[in-house]
DNA sequence: CTGAAAGCGCTTACAG
DNA sequence: CTGAAAGCGCTTACAG
C-alpha cells in the first residue's frame, strides 16, 4: 500500500493527506482525547496508506523519550561478560525494538552504591532499560522518572516489575524428580551470591530437601563450566557419599559431570545430576534440566520498555518445565 | 571528570564552557578545517571536562545520520533464524555502538529484488547497515548514498567492503589435516547453495582434493545438526566408501557424527569428521574444527560503519586457526 | 576563522 | 476540537 518515496513518510505528510495540522495529526498519532472522530478516522487511514512509522529522533527531541533501550547489566567490577543467555536476549530485544526503529544497547553497570543509574538516567537518548542480573542497590538506584519504563529480567522492586522464568517451580520440579527417584545426599550448585533471581531455585530446593527431611549441601558457583569443576571438587572432599547434584544451570552442571567422569565416578549411576536452561549442550549431553524461555522473556520484556506505561506491568514469570534425559 | 548534573550535557553547554559560539564547537567537535588552534584546544578541553557525548538523536535531526545501525539479515522468504552466531554479531555490535550513544537493531530481508534495501535506504533512523549473508543482489540493491556506511560479514562490492573469516585458509588448514593423515575418499556438506561466503570453503576443498589427485564430493547442508543427517544419509548412499566428512559449520558435523554413530560407523575410525567455528558445543564433542572470530570481525564491522568513512574501507580477512581434535 | 539563523520531525502548551 | 508557534540538540550554508 506504502507508495514508493525516496524519503520515509513524515507526519507531515500524514497530515496534508488527512487534510488537517500536523498538531491533529500528532494528536491522533500519540492516541490523545480530544480529537474528532473524523480527524482520527482521516490520520489513521493517511498513517496506513504511507506506511507511516514515527521516527524516534525527532521524537527524542521534543519529549526525553529516547531512541534506544539499554539492556543494563549489573556486574561487580562493571565488566561486561557475555554469555549465551545474554546476547540471546540482546539479539530479541534488537529485533523487537526494530519496528518501531528503535535501537538497543548493551552497557555494564556497577552493582553497587546509589549513582549506579545516574548515566542511563541523565542520558536523553535512553527510551527504557532492561536490567539483567538486578541486585536490590541497582532496583534502589532506579530513578522514579523512569517508572514503567524499566523491567527487570531477574527480581523486582515497587517501581521495576520483573519478568522471568518461574525457576521456582522449575527448579522444583527438578528436586522432585531427583528425590522421587531414591536419592537422598542431594548437593546444589548455586550461582554468585550477590544475585538474587537465583534464590528462588535455591528455596525450591531448600523446601524440598526440608519437606523430605534430607541435610541441605550447598557450594557456590557460577555459571561456566570451570565453575562446576571447582564445586565438585568442593562437593566430593565435604561429602564424599553425594549420590546427586543439581547447578543452577547447564554449563556448570556439565562441568560437573566432566569432573565426575573424571574421577571415574558414574553419571547417573553413581551419581545423578541436573542443570536448568535446556540449552543445546544439554540437549548433546544427554543431560537432566528444566526448560528456560529465554527468547519470550525477553520479547515481553522489550515490549513492556517499548510500551513505556506511566504505571508499573505487572510481574510476570513464565513456566519451565522439566526435561528428563538420561543424567538424572 | 565530568560534573554531576541532572541531564547530559549538550553542546550548547561545551560552546559555553569553551568561551566560543555552539558553531564553532560543533566545528571543532566534526573535526572540520577552518578554526582557529585556541578554539579546538579550548571546545576539546570543555568536551572532556564536562563528558560530553553528542546526542546522536539531535545529529539525525540535522545530518540524515540516523541513530541505530541495522544488522541487515539477508534470508529466502525474508524470515529471520536467529542462530547462535547471528546473536553474537547483535550482542558485539550493541556493546561497541553503546558508547556513541546508538542503538543496534535487527531485521531480515528479501534475498531478492532490486528494492530490498530500499526500506533501510529511505529510514533517516538508519546509520548504518551491517550486512549478514549477503549476495550479490542484495550488494547490487546497495544505494550509492550508502558508500562507507554498510559493510558486509560475507561477501562484499565495489561499494560494500567485506569484513569476515578467512574460511579459505580456514577450510584448507582442515582439509590438508585430513588428506595428511591419509584420508582419501573425502566429503562436504556444503551451505545453501545462495551463500556465497561459503563459496571460499568450497574452493578451498576443491583445490586441495584437486591438487591431491581426489575426487570431488559434495553434497548441500545447512547450518543444522538436522541438516548433518540429512547430509550424512545422502553421503553414504551416494559414496558407501567414504573415509572423511568436512562440514561447513560445527553443528552440522555434530548432526554428521550423531548420524554416523547411529549407523556403528566409528568417529573416527571409520570416518574422520572436521566441522568449522569452534563453538562451546565442538569442545564438548572433541570435534576438529578451525576458529572463527565472531566477537572480532563483529567488532571491527561495527567501528567502520561506525566511523561511516566517505571513502569504502579495505577489505579485512581474520585469520582461522586449525583446532585439532579427537574426530579428525 | 566565527557567529546568527534555518531546519531536521516531532510534541505540547497556548490561544482560539 | 484545532492550528500556529516554540523548542528539543545538532549541523551547515550564509554572511561577515
Amino acid at each position: 500500500m506504502s507508495t514508493v518515496e525516496s524519503r520515509a513518510a513524515t507526519i507531515y505528510d500524514v497530515a496534508r493527506r488527512a487534510g488537517v495540522s500536523k498538531s491533529t495529526a500528532s494528536r491522533v498519532l500519540t492516541g490523545q482525547q480530544r480529537v474528532s472522530p473524523e480527524a482520527v478516522e482521516q490520520v489513521k487511514r493517511a498513517a496506513v496508506e504511507l506506511g507511516y512509522v514515527r521516527n524516534p529522533a525527532a521524537l527524542a527531541m521534543s519529549t526525553s523519550n529516547g531512541t534506544r533501550v539499554v539492556i543494563g547489566v549489573a556486574s561487580p567490577r562493571s565488566q561486561l561478560v557475555v554469555d549465551d543467555y545474554l546476547c540471546r536476549v540482546v539479539a530479541t530485544a534488537a529485533r523487537v525494538c526494530a519496528a518501531e526503529r528503535i535501537g538497543v544497547g548493551l552497557e555494564a553497570f556497577a552493582l553497587n552504591g546509589p549513582d549506579s543509574f545516574d548515566p542511563l538516567a541523565r542520558d536523553p537518548t535512553v527510551h527504557g532499560v532492561l536490567l539483567i542480573n538486578t541486585t536490590e542497590s541497582v532496583l534502589n538506584a532506579v530513578d522514579h522518572r523512569f517508572a514503567g519504563r524499566v523491567v527487570s529480567i531477574g527480581v523486582g522492586s515497587n517501581l521495576v516489575p520483573a519478568i522471568d522464568v518461574d525457576n521456582y517451580l522449575g527448579a522444583r520440579a527438578i528436586m522432585c524428580r531427583l528425590v522421587d527417584s531414591g536419592r537422598r545426599r542431594i548437593a546444589m550448585v548455586t550461582g554468585p551470591r550477590w544475585m538474587p533471581c537465583l534464590d528462588r531455585m535455591t528455596r525450591a530446593y531448600t523446601q524440598v530437601m526440608s519437606a523430605a527431611g534430607l541435610p541441605k549441601r550447598t557450594v557456590v558457583g557460577g555459571f561456566t563450566a570451570e565453575s562446576g569443576q571447582r564445586a565438585t571438587d568442593a562437593i566430593l572432599r565435604r561429602w564424599p557419599d553425594v549420590d546427586a547434584v543439581f547447578a543452577v544451570c547447564d554449563a556448570t552442571a556439565l562441568g560437573v559431570i566432566a569432573t565426575l567422569r573424571a574421577r571415574h565416578i558414574d553419571v547417573p549411576g553413581d551419581v545423578a545430576v541436573a542443570g536448568f536452561d535446556d540449552t543445546e549442550l544439554a540437549y548433546y549431553a544427554e543431560l537432566t534440566t528444566a526448560t528456560h524461555p529465554v527468547e519470550a522473556i525477553a520479547e515481553a520484556a522489550t515490549r513492556a520498555v517499548l510500551a513505556a506505561r506511566a504505571t508499573r506491568p505487572p510481574d510476570m514469570y513464565f513456566p519451565s518445565q522439566l526435561v528428563a534425559r538420561r543424567t538424572a
